[in-house]
RNA sequence: GUCCCGGUAGCUCAGUCGGAUAGAGCACCAGAUUCCUAAUCUGGGGGUCAGAGGUUCAAAUCCUCUUCGGGACGCCA
């Protein structure tokens, strides 16, 4: 809606040559905003003040000569100048009944563009190592990444949402360690376990259920062999690798490999079923093991290599990250053979662009933001533009029940996983509130309210909007009447009350809180619109009656709580939150 | 120490390329409610936008400094 004033100012503007040279670096749509108060019409155009200085004139002279200079319009019922220099315009009631048919016409596909060409984007998001279920923390990494992959797909834009599965590196070995002496002492192997290892009850039931047929239990004396002391008497890093070793050695190396995979991949399929309880789904899982095997990291640092990135110090490899902006060089082989992290990490993005990716978006814990450089480092001398990606870090998740901070260290064990948290409040109000505030602020999710059924819930509270509509509708159908769509198309006239008005302008800026929303990767925006918007409904609902018997203006009346039926819908789909019929 | 994020009403928070009188929900106060769902409604009070300086016709918003809070700074992943 916006566009048609957009428009009309630029077209204001072509009949002005001594304007339209000031204005050459303006784009004329950021000049022209929603009103915050209705007395000053529904869009203004702040253009004359902008203008101001290089026109050398007076806004208001300015704001004059561009009024008279607008052509007729019949979606503009008055134009006025104000206060400094704004022009507001008010739109006329043809406008809206045009965008609420448009709502009704185009369903679900409201508010969405056209799939654009590119840029082709990968969106990647959770990631979580696979040692264990998933937290509550990587919940909101789940549900905001989820969140703004519907938004740019909505937006057009050709969008694939991968999770990275660290799946190699020491931690799966810890891993496997831990799973094979849960599984030592399940058969009668008296061996205590590591302080460094995985303690989770999910290790136990692991470690009953992997097949292990054709392994050797081997005894007590033979594990605990040359083993060094563990913490506190010794260092639980040096038990745990010679732990890993004695397992490697013991079971051989396929046995130990045989219990590992096993392990990841059965954490790997829970992590996905979690999410996909959640309506959170990947198009692509990532493995970082496939990474090593097909040669791209070291077709990576073979990249490096040649163009004199990396050097040699202390036996390791190094990478000069502060060539590039990092703060120090980071390692990318280490002293023992073993390359880094960071040296997937590296060749992962290199990996994204090589695919044919145009953009790059990482959606990352808050604690991830030392590696944003080295990763930019990376892709910028494995010669892609590091502009070409964007980090979201998502801050962290404090619960709250009884107005008091929830403990929620795994030790404590009292609150912990993403599943939990579903079972207690359900998903819709775990999806509506790990986006209902900014990625970078901290979220405090009050778990007393995400659980109340009440007007205060604000999930409730817009999915009653959607429910209440679909109950209009049983009701009228009860009555024995029907709703004559056409002719609530042709009686929209007839909406004249306040709360109409009121209500058709909120509807209307439905497709601009999307582009908002998806441009900024910021899903809050359109969890407050839709606030807003229910508010309006509900005010609505509330003080006028939608079945009356005259039959004209109740076919104008459903016909604009059809068409908010739809934006809420829509709205709450983008946001991965159910839209019911009946609550 | 360096870096990142933040400080807006009693509480939780909106306010996103700077725009007109800084908004919402909860809480509080006063009313209403025979009515399509009480899974309420109407109205009201409440602010040094952490502080100071700067840029601008215009600053909660941009810049600098101060202060307070959270986080990150490994040959871990």
């Amino acid at each position: 809606m916006k566009h048609i004033v957009a428009t009309l100012v630029q077209d204001a503007l072509a009949e002005l040559p001594e304007l339209a040279e000031a204005a050459r670096k303006l784009a004329i749509e950021s000049t022209v905003e929603r009103t915050r108060d209705a007395s000053h019409g529904d869009f203004a155009s702040n253009i004359a003040m902008r203008l101001a200085k290089a026109a050398r004139k007076n806004p208001r002279e300015i704001a004059a000569s561009i009024v008279a200079a607008l052509g007729d319009s019949h979606e503009i019922d008055k134009v006025e100048i104000a206060g400094p220099g704004f022009i507001n315009f008010y739109l006329s009631p043809t406008a809206f009944h045009v965008e609420l048919e448009t709502a009704l016409r185009k369903g679900a596909d409201y508010g969405r563009q056209p799939l654009k060409e590119g840029p082709k984007i990968l969106l990647e998001f959770v990631s979580a190592n696979p040692t264990g279920p998933l937290h509550v923390g990587h919940g909101r990494l789940a549900a905001f990444g989820a969140t703004v992959g519907n938004l740019l797909a909505a937006a057009g834009y050709p969008v694939i949402r991968e999770y990275y599965v660290n799946d190699a590196g020491r931690q799966m070995d810890i891993l496997g360690a831990s799973v094979w002496l849960r599984w030592l002492q399940i058969n009668g192997v008296d061996v205590p376990f590591p302080q460094g290892g995985y303690r989770g009850d999910y290790i136990r039931d692991m470690a009953g259920i992997i097949d292990t047929v054709d392994l050797v239990v081997p005894s007590a004396a033979d594990v605990l062999d040359g083993l060094p002391p563990d913490a506190p008497d010794g260092d639980k890093e040096t038990y745990i690798d010679a732990l890993i070793a004695t397992a490697k050695k013991l079971q051989g190396s396929d046995g130990f490999d045989h219990i590992r995979q096993q392990s990841l991949e059965s954490i790997r399929v829970d992590i996905e079923d979690d999410l996909k309880e959640f309506g959170v789904t990947f198009d692509n899982w990532y493995s970082e093991q496939s990474l090593a095997k097909s040669g791209r990291i070291d077709e990576a640092l073979t990249v490096l290599e040649k163009r004199g990135i990396l050097y040699k110090k202390d036996g390791a490899t190094w990478f000069r990250a502060t060539d590039y902006g990092d703060e120090k060089d980071r390692v990318v082989v280490r002293e023992n053979g073993a390359k880094t992290y960071f040296a997937s990490d590296i060749a992962y993005h290199f990996d994204k662009r090589e695919r044919g990716f145009d953009y790059l978006i990482d959606i990352l814990g808050a604690d991830h933001h030392g590696y944003m450089a080295r990763v930019r480092a990376g892709l910028d001398a494995m010669g892609y533009e590091s502009d070409d990606m964007e980090i979201e870090l998502v801050q962290f998740v404090i619960l709250y029940r009884g107005g008091k901070k929830m403990q929620m260290s795994t030790r404590s064990g009292e609150f912990d996983t993403l599943r939990q948290l579903r079972a207690e409040v359900g998903n819709d109000a775990a999806r509506f509130y790990y986006v209902s505030r900014s990625n970078d602020q901290h979220l405090d999710f009050d778990l007393d309210v995400a659980k109340s059924q009440s007007s205060d819930n604000p999930v409730y509270y817009i999915q009653y909007a959607h429910a209440r509509i679909a109950s209009v509708f049983r009701q009228l159908a009860e009555k024995s009447l029907q709703w004559n769509q056409s002719n609530g198309r042709a009686q929209l006239e007839l909406l004249v009350q306040a709360q109409e008005k009121a209500l058709m302008t909120s509807l209307s800026r439905y497709p601009e809180v999307l582009e908002l929303s998806a441009n900024n990767r910021a899903p809050q925006h359109l969890v407050h619109y839709l606030r807003d918007l229910a508010n309006d409904f509900h005010t609505y609902y509330n003080a006028h009656a939608f079945i009356v018997d005259d039959a004209d203006l109740r076919d104008a009346r459903l016909y604009l709580i059809a068409a908010a039926q739809v934006i809420v819908a829509n709205g709450l789909t983008i946001l991965g939150v159910s839209a019911p019929e009946k609550m």
